[in-house]
DNA sequence: GCCAACGTTGGC
DNA sequence: GCCAACGTTGGC
């Protein structure tokens, strides 16, 4: 038993949207080690913090930061927008019978009370070594500590 | 919109 | 295998 942060820029696929949907095969991801954490290392029941990132549309005000809890739903499965030619993310080097990009499936959890911002989570203590905190951090997908997880969630009230 | 940091690509 | 050039990310 694992635990993740799935970055996600909430104007391309919100965690609204996860719940819309319920579950959602996590696609796109064109960065090895990413990958390498689906493939080698997720597994069903695994349980993630999703996290909006910020590209660009701030008018509203709001910060990124943690707004849910998302469960790892699916062994590691071949990414089809890798396959797909008409797709924004296809990928000619993979191929159905060599697919190089897996993704997993992931399932709708809950939202936090209210979202916790890059801001608290730089402030509280014992967060400090997260990867997403660190300068230039720009993985989408990063392991969680258990004491990381235990911290967050006494944060949620 | 800016730009620092990062990962990937490709020429050598 | 090196590394400059390039494209992308993402906080600000």
């Amino acid at each position: 038993m694992q635990y993740w942060l799935l970055k996600s820029d909430a104007e391309s696929y919100s965690f609204d949207d996860l719940k819309r949907d319920k579950t959602t095969a996590w696609t796109g991801v064109r960065n090895y080690t990413a990958r390498n954490f689906m493939r080698d290392q997720m597994k069903p029941g695994d349980l993630a913090f999703f996290y909006h990132s910020n590209m660009g549309g701030s008018s509203t005000g709001a910060r990124p930061g943690i707004v849910g809890i998302c469960e790892i739903a699916s062994a590691p499965i071949p990414d089809e927008t890798a396959l797909d030619p008409k797709d924004s993310h296809y990928d000619p080097k993979s191929t159905p019978a060599n697919p190089i990009w897996m993704c997993v499936e992931v399932k709708y959890r809950k939202h936090l009370k209210k979202p916790i911002s890059i801001d608290e989570l730089r402030q509280t203590k014992g967060l400090e070594k997260m990867v997403i905190l660190q300068k230039g951090s720009r993985l989408s997908i990063t392991p969680v500590t258990e004491q990381e997880w235990k911290t967050i969630q006494s944060l949620d009230s």
